[in-house]
DNA sequence: CGTTTATGACCCCTTACTTCA
DNA sequence: CCTGAAGTAAGGGGTCATAAA
């Protein structure tokens, strides 16, 4: 099941948006897609080496077209993150001094963390070790990020021994800003990561794993939340404009039937004004005779309700945009021109 | 070859904790 | 200092796809 709505770029899949100036695609710009199952994965991959459920193959082709940026509350401008360098994005990481990215050299790097996908193996969640921000060499080394950190790991430490004390508290740690920062950079490159990638990035930022691979999960929540939230503004904005929509249309249906009503003689149209195919059912306007069409005419064909029996009609009849009898015409060129 | 089982990744909901006004 | 709201890290259950038995 896919309901796919689209504005801006792409195509219309909703006409009346053509016709309701004031719902364009730049007040609304951004396409929506309602895919079953995990259609809204990244359909980009870098490489799996572990070809699992998330492989590129799997994933749905029902992204949007064009989607919300969600990042706008990202808590550090691209140009102090721009220096920083993506594990999986070069195989010497680390190994570019002074280069302004992440030294991971300097980084109280665990054994074993390499391979530890239990990352548990590497520090308690609360650890000072863990939740240690490290020097990211932003803003040519700031001493107020310095601080920063300092005052964290301080908090840091002090929670970790305050878990130690009782047991049974929650672990539960504050990720730095910087992590913060690498972390939503990393998510505007992958929202999604394989394992290389995660472990790589855990590293990196010298926590577990299982602490990278929470931290996109409740990216990509949040950013499914501020999705749905947009685009129920968005559908919000429809129904209003339909509504509105609707209220014209019956109004003008009232002033038709009051006209009707008011002059019923001028009411009568041609017979052959609108025309319907019998075979295909396709509703022709140019004329025919009566004899071969039946008029478009619902539901009081032939009434005194109806709208299309008529054989004259003034030339200031409201209907005048309508073309008047030319003639006889067969049912095959009715059906010509209907096509 | 079809079925069952194990595994991994993800999503969703929820909880517990932190921060801030 | 207290408190409630908001934000967020993390736990747990469920689903799905894949590989192996």
């Amino acid at each position: 099941m896919e309901l796919a709505l689209s504005l801006g770029d792409s195509s219309k899949p909703f006409s009346f948006l053509d016709k309701t100036p004031k719902l364009s695609g730049k007040d609304l710009g951004f396409c929506m897609a309602v895919g079953g199952g995990r259609s809204s994965r990244s359909p980009e991959k870098e490489e799996e080496p572990t070809p699992g459920r998330d492989g590129g193959e799997r994933r749905g082709s029902s992204d949007p077209p064009v989607q919300l940026d969600l990042l706008p509350f990202s808590p550090v401008p691209r140009r102090q993150t721009s220096q920083l360098r993506f594990p999986w994005l070069t195989d010497n990481i680390g190994t570019e001094p002074g280069s302004g990215g992440l030294d991971v050299n300097r980084l109280p790097v665990l054994a074993g963390a390499d391979d530890a996908e239990d990352g548990a193996a590497l520090s308690s969640p609360n650890s000072a070790v863990s939740s240690f921000p490290m020097d990211f060499g932003i803003g040519n080394g700031s001493s107020r990020g310095k601080r920063d950190m300092e005052a964290e790991t301080e908090r840091a430490s002090s929670r970790a021994s305050d878990d130690d004390e009782n047991g049974l508290t929650r672990k539960k740690l504050r990720l730095s800003k910087e992590q913060s920062a690498f972390l939503e950079e990393s998510f505007k490159e992958h929202n999604t990561l394989n394992p290389k990638q995660k472990l790589a990035l855990a590293k990196q930022l010298n926590l577990r794993p299982r602490q990278v691979e929470v931290w996109f999960q409740n990216r990509r929540a949040r950013t499914k939340l501020k999705q749905t939230e947009v685009d129920c503004e968005y559908l919000k904005r429809c129904c209003e404009t339909l509504t509105e929509e609707n209220r014209r249309l019956q109004k003008e249906l009232q002033e038709l039937r009051a006209l009707k009503t008011s002059q019923p003689f001028y009411m009568q149209l041609p017979a052959t004004t609108l025309t319907m195919c019998p075979s295909c059912e396709r509703v022709a306007t140019t004329t025919t005779t009566s004899a071969t069409t039946k008029t478009v005419n619902t539901g009081n064909h032939g009434t005194a309700n109806g709208v299309a029996l008529p054989l004259n009609r003034p030339k200031l009849h409201p209907f005048s945009a309508l073309k008047p009898a030319q003639g006889s015409q067969t049912q095959a060129q009715a059906h010509q021109a209907a096509s």
